[in-house]
RNA sequence: GGCCGCGUGCCCGAGUGGUCUAAGGGAACGGAUUGCAAACCCGUUUGUCGGCGGUUCGAAUCCGCCCGCGGCCUCCA
């Protein structure tokens, strides 16, 4: 059985057919990197990773081609500029969000809580986005997000809006060439939109057709703020703001683009040359048959779907489609929202979190092993509402635990076991993949078979890692952890006032003094660490 | 109001018409082990599959309606 994808453009489950079997180009919408990236993020971004592995993975297979070897071009944008609305209506405060994440950095710069070594001017936009930047790469890299691992070696891979800006002007130039963009207003206040009618695909995707917008009654397509528009669901292509935080120079003026124009262009640029970035002016030339999609496959939040995907289509498909319509993506994969501990993330709740607050050691984060926290965001099914609780991440945690021991115990053993049963499991852990990507399945057929191995050998450890290279939850890196004579410290420093407790008490199991070395286990309780005694003598000492 | 996704035990979740008296992982309980714990190991416990109706010899699985949760309808992963 090939693999299989819900495409939400045409709502059903459909085997994926890219254009090169043996080049699968793949486009993700990444960060607007304005502040951390939280776990809801991170779970969108790390269901995309785990369908791009599995496509690379001698596991998989496509329709209509032969086995691997395969590899996939996989694309993350990085959104680096602020204001991307068009109305300001759509937003309470219209304020720009750079605007606002240098105000919240020049705070923590005056309270020094700034990482060391961080050089950053808080009224530069450009510094803002490049801390983030650099902070969203750590983090992608400790999840095990492939395409940021890639991305030290071929920074193309991972774009970034604000060295765009020239590819935006050239396509938004074909736009209103092609009769499918028209500039309004006067000189210094000039405006780009895109004229929605002019394509007829528009509401392909989202089901928001031009009618069911004019009929919805929730819909903001309202009149007001509209001045100069053809149509109310025109959209913004460029804006000609003198004023502006970030500003380029533009045939309409010194401004910014809209939100949309950016992905149109990053996708086109690194996917549909051969390895090389395309130019503005090849963009311009650019011509894709009729009905063959520019890219396989287009993944982002379920919350892109409209507007911000329909737009890109309506973008792509008019500029670079022969008759000006074309899928753009064979395939749109679109995974759901995240829910912490049954309700919505909000700050205001207390269940927010950056992935960072999780994996850095305490004090700062929990100190949470970042093959944990990946494994809990993977394996609910991305077309769930997953609900992210501190329970189900100590069930990954112990699942992660168990399957290092396996790999230890493994790499100890000469003699494999046995061979049918191995085959079985890695054939019904291919059927689970297969079948929109049902990693519970694979759970189970995989917890099942571990179970039954007393003894794995080398090629026991082999199916394991075939199997984890398409998870990426074993090749991640363990909980920092410091070693001492007597401690084993993880997710947190070894405290000389912790040392102290742990030799007294060594002292004190020696004398068979037991109710001593109880006291002494509340009293590093009192103080936040849990201690457990483990092989070789050590205490194994926790945070939290 | 429109379009879309989801709904299985205490929790996470497998299951896509018969082998389902429903996988696997946790949890709880009991045992083994341990100075006591932890970890590992063994065993036990928990469900008729959101509701109602239909199709069928047979449905968690297909169809219809309803209910609940969630997303979008121009900030959002």
């Amino acid at each position: 059985m090939p693999l299989s994808i819900y495409n939400t453009l045409n709502r059903r489950l459909e085997p994926l057919r890219p254009r090169d079997p043996k080049r699968v180009t793949f486009y993700t919408c990444g960060p607007t990197v304005y502040d951390d990236a939280h776990i809801g993020n991170f779970r969108s971004f790390l269901a995309a990773d785990v369908l791009r592995r599995f496509i690379e993975s001698p596991l998989c297979e496509l329709e209509g081609s032969g086995p691997g070897p395969r590899s996939v071009v996989h694309v993350m944008n990085i959104t680096d500029v602020g204001h991307m609305t068009d109305d300001d209506q759509a937003d309470g405060g219209g304020e720009d969000k750079m605007a606002v994440a240098g105000r919240r950095l020049l705070e923590q710069k005056k309270s020094g809580k700034l990482p060391p070594g961080v050089e950053l001017d808080p009224n530069s936009p450009y510094d803002i986005a490049r801390f983030y930047t650099m902070r969203f790469l750590d983090d992608a890299k400790k999840l095990g997000l492939k395409v940021a691992i890639e991305h030290d070696k071929d920074a193309s891979l991972m774009p970034r809006a604000t060295a765009n800006v020239p590819g935006m002007i050239a396509l938004i130039g074909k736009l209103i060439e092609r009769g499918h963009a028209y500039v309004v207003g006067p000189a210094g206040a000039r405006v780009v939109y895109f004229h929605v009618p002019s394509f007829e695909g528009y509401g392909a995707l989202s089901g928001n057709t031009l009618d069911a917008l004019r009929e919805g009654a929730g819909g903001r397509v309202g009149t007001e703020n509209q001045s100069g528009k053809k149509h109310p669901a025109d959209f913004l292509l460029w804006k000609e703001d003198s004023t502006h935080i970030m500003k380029w120079d533009s045939p309409w003026g010194a401004g910014y683009p809209g939100w949309h124009i950016e992905c149109s262009v990053m996708s086109a640029a690194r996917l549909c040359g051969s390895g090389s970035v395309l130019s503005p002016a090849q963009l311009v030339q650019m011509q894709v048959p009729d009905a063959q999609p520019i890219i396989d496959i287009h993944s982002g939040g379920e919350d892109n779907i409209f507007p911000h995907h329909e737009c890109e289509i309506a973008q792509s498909c008019c500029a670079f489609n022969a008759s000006h319509s074309g899928p753009y993506a064979g395939m749109w994969f679109h995974p759901r929202f995240l829910f912490v501990e049954g309700a919505k993330m909000s700050k205001s709740k207390g269940n927010f979190f950056t992935a960072r607050q999780l994996y850095l050691p305490a004090p700062e984060g929990k100190g949470i092993a970042p093959a944990a926290i990946r494994l809990e965001l993977i394996r609910t099914h991305y077309r769930s509402n997953a609900n992210f609780t501190e329970q189900g991440l100590k069930d990954s945690a112990r699942m992660v635990e168990r399957w290092r021991r396996f790999m230890d115990t493994a790499g100890k053993g000469s003699t494999s076991s046995d061979a049918a049963a191995r085959g079985a499991c890695r054939e019904a852990i291919a059927a689970a993949m297969h079948d929109d990507l049902n990693i519970a399945g694979v759970l189970g057929e995989l917890n099942g078979w571990l179970g039954r191995v007393d003894a794995p050998g080398p090629e026991d450890a082999e199916l394991l890692r075939e199997i984890d290279a398409v998870l990426g939850v074993l090749e991640l890196e363990q909980a920092k952890s410091a070693q001492t004579d007597i401690g084993v410290f993880i997710g947190c420093e070894a405290d000389p006032a912790v040392l102290a407790k742990l030799n007294e008490r060594v002292e004190a199991k020696k004398a068979k003094d037991f109710a001593r070395s109880d006291a002494i286990r509340n009293d590093l309780a009192a103080m936040g660490y849990q201690i457990k005694d483990v092989a070789g003598g050590k205490v194994e000492v926790r945070r939290g």
